[in-house]
DNA sequence: GCGATCAGCT
DNA sequence: CACAGCTGATCGC
């Protein structure tokens, strides 16, 4: 009988360990309180924040994970061997190097790989190190967000300098930031830093910023400061103009979405698109104060979306560049997307395979898809998502389903993916086991 | 009433 | 379209 040896952020039955890469919704899909199939593991950060998001969860079902440590698991039908590795996209993200019968596996689950980033260059040396003990990685199973060209947007610090620009060029006004439960508190403490000012945040907020070990930097005092971060659904334009009936209030979006419109065509010439235009001349420089300034009264400019409203292309996920430098430093034969929806979707082997290692099956996937490209191009976000090769065999998701009608070829698809939106995970490797503890 | 699911919206 | 995620309606227990 075969039974599914290892699942990361997909829970459903018949897996041996479950592994969870962060806390965001869209990777908990499944996940309960009355959680009890197998043991969970994670970082010691997630570890921290789960049980309130799993009020009944039994703790005795979670085991941490230390960022980089090399923990060996015996599972009921093997040993292998998993080595956790910061993957800086939110408080308590990682990503997963596993290593055993199958081979090795990295699963980067969603992460930014951020040349400045002194967290990220912390990560790469981890990551360097714990490459050292395998031969090869077989598959990287990737965050693909934005792994086509036509996504570019700068290192985060870059974007923060532009958020305290804003905040700064704006003395006299409330500024209210738009966050979400987990994610973008380095960007805040930096704005607290910078301006010497405390944040407000919603209470549930200020808990998990209180288990984040951030103790004096927030508030739930709102005489105490002019700056709020706001859930994210909570406030829009109206909510903003409303603001501005009772006192000069600004509204910034710190986001992940595209930096680029309608011009996706077929070049790379993105001039004139709604919010590329400006990036493409220079490339991203931490000196902005021009920029901004001539930006800010400009109605219509990039950034400033509204009159009180403005965006800055904050992103926890990384972009195109980021992501080669990664492949290039992991080198694996293969390489399969965790995400998959976008019309913009595709296979990464499409720009990565060139940087993976050669073998045959890479080479038989490249001209694959070098063949499909040339016959149509792949938009739609149809079938992709390559499965069973080798003797791993995957099961993958978040699809946008239209084009995705219940099972083909080996891949089962969750009901969510089908039938509604996001879900990310995988389940590694079917395996022959006797039983599941 | 509660949890799971899903449409809608941002 | 895309991020990530909330509200609120509905359904089954």
């Amino acid at each position: 009988m075969e039974k599914g040896l290892i699942s990361v952020d997909r829970w459903a039955e018949g897996s041996q360990a479950y592994f969870l890469t962060h806390l965001h919704s869209d990777h908990t899909h499944g996940l309960t309180s009355g959680w009890s199939h197998a043991p969970l593991f994670c970082s010691p950060l997630t570890a921290k924040l789960l049980p309130f998001k799993f009020p009944s969860f039994d703790l005795s079902l979670l085991r941490i994970l230390h960022p980089g440590a090399s923990h060996t698991l015996t599972l009921p039908s093997t040993v292998l061997h998993v080595t956790a590795i910061d993957a800086c996209h939110c408080s308590g993200s990682i990503m997963l190097l596993f290593r055993g019968d199958f081979g090795c596996v990295l699963y980067t689950g969603d992460f930014r790989w951020e040349a400045t980033c002194e967290r990220a260059a912390n990560a790469r040396h981890v990551l360097r190190h714990a490459l050292q003990n395998v031969p090869v990685v077989d598959v990287v199973y990737l965050d693909n967000t934005y792994s086509n060209p036509i996504y570019d947007f700068p290192p985060r610090h870059v974007a923060a300098q532009k958020v305290m620009d804003i905040i700064s060029s704006h003395p006299d006004h409330d500024v209210i930031i738009g966050i979400n439960t987990l994610g973008k508190e380095d960007l805040l403490i930096e704005i607290s830093r910078a301006l010497q000012i405390k944040i407000w945040v919603w209470p549930e907020r200020l808990r998990t910023m209180h288990l984040l070990g951030y103790h004096d930097i927030f508030t739930t005092n709102t005489s105490l400061t002019r700056v709020r971060a706001v859930p994210q659904y909570s406030f829009s334009i109206e909510t903003l103009e409303a603001l501005n009936a009772m006192r000069p209030t600004i509204g910034i979006m710190p986001s992940g979405l595209p930096w680029i419109k309608k011009s996706l065509q077929k070049n790379e010439f993105l001039s004139g698109s709604f919010l590329t235009s400006r990036y493409k001349r220079g490339k991203w420089s931490a000196n902005s104060e021009a920029q901004t300034d001539e930006q800010i009264g400009n109605i219509g400019s990039p950034e400033k979306i509204h009159e009180y409203m403005y965006t800055v292309p904050y992103s926890d996920h990384s972009n195109y560049e980021e992501i080669e430098e990664f492949i290039k430093l992991v080198q694996p034969i293969r390489l399969k997307g965790i995400v998959a929806s976008s019309s913009c979707y595709i296979e990464p082997m499409y720009y990565f395979g060139r940087l993976c290692r050669v073998d045959q099956q890479t080479q038989l996937l490249r001209e694959g898809h070098k063949r499909k490209e040339n016959c149509k191009r792949e938009r739609e976000g149809s079938v992709r998502s390559k499965t069973s090769l080798g003797d791993v065999n995957v099961e993958t998701g978040r699809d946008r389903g239209k084009a995705l009608k219940g099972r083909f070829s080996g891949v089962r698809l969750s009901r969510f993916s089908i039938l509604r939106r996001t879900h990310r995970g995988a389940k590694i490797h079917e395996y022959n086991s006797s039983d599941q503890e």
